[in-house]
DNA sequence: AAAATAGTTAAACAACTATTTAACTAAAAT
DNA sequence: ATTTTAGTTAAATAGTTGTTTAACTATTTT
């Protein structure tokens, strides 16, 4: 398993830290492009872009309102937030024995702000 | 073959419209999301988006340019242009037997703020 | 006219991926 | 203690996709 873009002890869900976006931008960029075109791929599956836009509306969900909301199994809807969470775009967290799931918003950000640079500063 | 996200007759590459990003995220919004997905999915490819990256920065090169560039032979980059293409990502322009190709930068970013509106009214 | 350049197309192949099903663990409720 | 509930894992299958190769068209150059 690959170690994601996004740290998620130093930005967790609730606290996440207001660093200016250049810096997180800057990471991504040293990133292998093999692993920026992970989170695309991540988000290329219509069920998954339905988890993530879930997501993006919701805050926090648990896995089984996720599978229910979107008319999915369990065991599939488990199969694709392993994929969202390896690469850093699905934030977990435990209590007893259900899983919250949420969004982080941030590395989503980076992706679009990744290309808007490069777009202004056009040669 | 699908009709893509963008016109490229009403926003052609040299002379793009500067509509409010509102209406071109309330288009995407609409499109079914297998349509969204595929964005995602013309970004998700490496060597794609190694040539979606060079185009964002170049504004606009030929078909051999981006092959010999990335590293590709033309078979191949003409394999992956169509798939951008066909989502609307990619604008082609043709001067004699060269063929030369610009990022849809506005769909670009229609992708970027249509998570972020979402994100900002979380409910 | 012949050769080089730019691009397209199709076939073949390997590699990957989404989904279903079933068997499993662990925590909560009855 | 038994039964739900929540989640995980693995195997099997069907479908998709990236790459290579070779043959092709059309434009430009020599």
């Amino acid at each position: 398993m690959e170690t994601p873009l996004s740290d998620p002890v130093s930005h967790p869900t609730s606290t996440r830290s207001p660093l200016p976006t250049d810096l997180h931008t800057a990471k991504l960029a040293k990133a292998p492009i093999e692993q920026r075109a992970k989170i695309f791929a991540a988000l290329a599956d219509p069920t998954r872009l339905h988890i993530v836009e879930l997501l993006a509306q919701h805050r926090e969900l648990s896995g089984s309102e996720i599978a229910t909301q979107v008319g999915i199994s369990l065991a599939l809807f488990c199969h694709h937030s392993k994929i969202l969470a390896e690469v850093g775009l699905l934030d977990i967290r435990r209590d007893g024995q259900t899983k919250y799931n949420s969004l982080n918003q941030t590395l989503l950000m980076d992706c679009c702000n990744y290309f808007l640079q490069r777009c202004e500063q056009q040669s």
